[in-house]
DNA sequence: TTTACTGCAAAAGGTTTGCATGGGT
DNA sequence: ACCCATGCAAACCTTTTGCAGTAAA
């Protein structure tokens, strides 16, 4: 909390929009929680608090939310849609070529969903994944794909 | 195509219900496309067939379709929620217990949507992918429980 | 002063449901 | 004959939107 209302300040500030006491309840309201949320909990917080923000604001400032990499849509569970904060830099996976042995880092947030439902069917308390995928980089299947021509030319040749 | 068939038709006796006319177009129709589909989308296609099914027996169906283990939801989108196809028995991951060892096998369609994103934001043709993810069971974590109840116990008697 | 933002209420759009009818078993 | 499944249309619920007033910049 804290620095995710400076970076939705800095954001709305960024795209020339105007900052509100709407937003910053909003917010401030979000953040003030950890885990999911939806707009119907958001919304009763917010009146529990004293605040007078309208559902159609929640509805009109979550797409800013998301925008600025503050929330993400996590799932559309009991006819509505659920969101979670984002926090800083996440849990890394990555993608590394066959052939030349490159890496690539990414990051992949819906392995959390993954991990949320083997908990829930299995009974586990997850503690960490690995999620290691592999394939041929650009490059390399540029380069394979010369080869392929390649030898197709030589078998033309050879043969016809 | 026809397994898929063969499958519900299995699954309604099994469950008691009733096959219908328009139970087996709707599953006929889902299956004989690959890919994706919406309610929408395929009442559409049946109605182009000369179906006269009803959205509202498309949308009583899919839970069973759901539950036989042949369609899962694969996204909301666009206000509304897309489908899939399940097909056989797939890919399998682990979840382990970091504890006793215990090994579950687990199959996540879902990894082939990351995989997919992977392949068009980096450009790799991606081969194979290990997902393992590793947290404690059931068993061990209601034992760890009993563990830190014990620990409690001990304390208080000591200090108090 | 400009015009983006808000609240309200109505509208939109997907999904569910009540009811009477039809059809499997 | 029983009663589950269907079609229709209304209801339901979340989300979006039009409008007039309000308030940032």
């Amino acid at each position: 909390m804290g620095s995710e209302i400076e970076i939705f300040r800095s954001y709305i500030k960024s795209k020339g929009l105007r900052n509100t006491r709407e937003r910053e309840e909003i917010v401030q309201e979000i953040f003030s929680n950890k885990g999911h949320f939806d707009v119907e909990g958001l919304y009763m917080r917010l009146k529990r608090r004293g605040s007078k923000v309208s559902k159609a604001s929640i509805y009109r400032n979550i797409p800013l939310l998301i925008d600025s990499g503050l929330i993400r849509e996590v799932s559309y569970k009991d006819g509505h849609m659920h969101y979670e904060h984002v926090h800083g830099r996440a849990h890394h996976c990555h993608l590394s070529c066959i052939e030349c042995g490159k890496v690539v880092e990414f990051v992949e947030p819906s392995i959390k969903e993954v991990e949320k439902r083997l908990e829930s069917r299995y009974g586990f308390k997850i503690i960490e994944h690995r999620l290691d995928v592999m394939g041929y980089c650009k490059e390399c299947l540029k380069r394979r794909l010369g080869k392929v021509k390649e030898d197709e030319k030589t078998r033309r040749n050879g043969n016809g």
